[in-house]
DNA sequence: GTTCCATGTTAGAACCTCTCACATAAAGTG
DNA sequence: CACTTTATGTGAGAGGTTCTAACATGGAAC
């Protein structure tokens, strides 16, 4: 996954320009964000797994910081996607629907708890683009959520009916990805809790 | 708060010996982990704001991963404490006491943010000792829940009914301190809102 | 009073972040 | 097409960091 070379570089030989170093450098940090989390990552080791010296990154990347901020806005960005693909098949607005898009949520969170941490959590000060991408996710409840109440417009009811079941995904993702939880004793029946508090919480 | 010296150390002479070292450096990592977060805390400032070169932390911790550690410990001990404080004054069970504790872990969230996420979020691989400062807050969330539910023991449906109720304050809590809710809108009625979700959340 | 040893110090190896001068090749320009 | 400009990579290096090791100190145990 990491070795991805463009056509242009498969010609065996190394060139002296990457290509797409910047998306390489992405991909060698996502994997290592997710072996040895992101406190421990360092901008030297993804340049090696990318193959160049230590100070290419820093074309690319300010800092570190940007660069692990460059990895939240992608996983940001993929689990919109999900949340796309997960709703797909239901009604706008259905109960079916929101809990989709709950269960996708957690289901990135354990599928790669290092990028979900930096996504959710490990990130000061991230770019504007990379709140683009979490705002972005958030829309996607919220549209769901609002046609739930039969509102054509998003306001206060809509984010004050969403906000618990956010909170509520968030913090499972969490306590399941932190060892909080015993994820046996609930993995099976997750979606049914998930659908069961989603219905509580969305009752009048 | 940081300086703070004890008794013997008041007689203007700074001893070769520190006294109580481990404790100080607790409280400067503390500080420098609230300011800058857990990514930019570094053991040789830690020392500098101790007083005390470099080298000394290492007769204390074993590594920079086990001083973060023993900062989570003594947040979560802290927490424990504040648990016990927010639900003295309600009945044993009552929705008030549950939702007391609720309040009282994103109260301390909000308060010291750098030393929340560190608590629950950051750490991999935690010592025996602070899973156990961690199960005894997990626990008095149980009782409570438990004594609501009417059972004399803690078995699964305890576990069960008390898991959503933590997700919900954990979530609110990140969500809160990582900006990805606008608190003014939402500090005021929030527990109104922690206690219509948990009586949500409780009924049968 | 002497010894022991927990807890300091200093020096240093290995690593990391980030910068700067320089190298290279691709893209624009006359 | 030659020529310049610009983007992107290299290598060396300053300064900070983690952690170790040999040495220093002084309170506690004998």
């Amino acid at each position: 996954m990491v070795e991805t070379l463009s056509d242009a570089q498969m010609t065996e030989k190394k060139p002296y320009h990457h290509g797409d170093l910047r998306h390489a450098l992405i991909e060698a940090a996502k994997d290592l964000v997710e072996t040895k989390g992101a406190a421990h990552f360092s901008v030297a080791q993804a340049a090696r797994v990318a193959g160049v010296s230590s100070g290419a990154p820093y074309r690319h990347f300010k800092d570190r910081d940007e660069m692990l901020d460059a990895v939240a806005k992608d996983g940001l960005q993929r689990l919109a996607q999900r949340f796309v693909v997960a709703a797909d098949p239901f009604e706008e607005g259905s109960v079916e629907a929101i809990t989709a898009i709950g269960i996708a949520y957690v289901d990135f969170a354990k599928a790669q708890p290092g990028v979900f941490r930096l996504m959710f959590a490990e990130l000061r000060s991230e770019s504007d683009e990379t709140c683009a991408a979490g705002e972005a996710c958030k829309m996607q409840l919220l549209r769901h959520v609002g046609a739930h109440l039969g509102h054509d417009t998003i306001g206060d009811a809509t984010h004050d009916a969403a906000f618990p079941l956010w909170t509520m995904v968030h913090g499972i993702s969490f306590l399941m990805i932190d060892g909080k939880v015993p994820a046996e004793e609930l993995d099976v029946p997750l979606d049914k809790m998930l659908s069961d508090c989603t219905r509580r919480l969305l009752a009048r």
